[in-house]
DNA sequence: TTTCAATCATTGCATTTGCAAATAATATTG
DNA sequence: CAATATTATTTGCAAATGCAATGATTGAAA
């Protein structure tokens, strides 16, 4: 068990990891309704409002074609509603059903907030907000080296967070 | 900008956009090798030595089934070869070609660690294995949730780290 | 107003995905 | 040895993915 180790602990691969699971473990609860873990994202994200397309892409981290084509599904699925905005005309504003409503509403409790206390059993407050803390600056790190199109050999690394 | 905000901190969606900022810039990187993120890992992973198809899969990541038929490709691209293990006729060993150890060790400068040097830009070392032991102590979390195919309504989350 | 650039959303297309079933080989048990 | 369970890998199939290109609308500049 021990043994095909070694190598398994950089960052992006345990995150990798940790993301994967979360996802098949929100997958398997999310199928009896018909959606996989971003239709899940995006019924409780709009449980806050409504939202153009391209706001609940950046919200919801979900590539903005496919997007725009789940959001297809599950207005097809009785869920949302798409509308063009009237006071912009190339956005669209997607807002749920009473039908979206009651399901996002009636699993409420399963939803993220749960499996991040499974992920952050044992920990303590000040750990866990250390780790919060942590995960958004290491997405400011990725946006700015982002702006360079590759990574280089690490000589942009610091300079991110540094100021 | 600050504004789109709000329920954007929740760690799974944090580790979500990590990850997924860090495919999209590995992808980039390595689209014109005519490989995407797990083909790298796959091909560096193979640095260290054969594998077979199950123990490549636990140490990229990788779904299984995916696994095999990107291995067919990678095949297929000369990058790697597959030949059944002799001591277990139901494995299949996967190793490098020359051409696929060429690629990799061309390429070894710009793989994870370097993109893991982008994450922790400004962290101290302590904070970087702080962070690596948090990472790990979620997926021993999410291991022990996974068993019981259902996150429940919380009750069970200290309690896998807690013993 | 006319023209050109930028933004928003959707779709074409080939490729890839994941689950579940199938296939094959080895371990275990009696 | 025979029968059964377990492990390793591959494939059938329907569905989803992402990039790039398109259509439609708005904003800016002359």
């Amino acid at each position: 068990m021990t043994d095909a180790r070694a190598e398994d602990r950089s960052i992006p691969f345990l995150m990798h990891q940790i993301v994967g699971r979360v996802e098949r473990l929100v997958n398997k609860w999310a199928r009896p309704l018909g959606l996989k873990i971003e239709g899940v994202r995006v019924l409780f994200r709009l449980l806050g409002g409504e939202r153009s397309v391209n706001e609940l892409a950046r919200l919801t981290g979900v590539e903005i074609s496919t997007l725009s084509r789940l959001l297809g599904r599950m207005s097809a699925m009785g869920l949302l509603t798409r509308r063009r905005d009237p006071a912009d005309a190339r956005s669209v504003i997607v807002s749920l059903t009473d039908t979206g409503r009651k399901l996002a509403l009636e699993h409420q409790p399963v939803y993220f907030r749960d499996y991040e206390e499974v992920l952050l059993g044992g920990f303590t407050g000040a750990e866990a907000q250390a780790l919060r803390q942590h995960l958004i600056d290491m997405i400011d790190n990725l946006d700015a080296a982002g702006d360079e199109t590759k990574p280089g050999a690490g000589e942009t690394a610091a300079r991110a967070a540094g100021g």
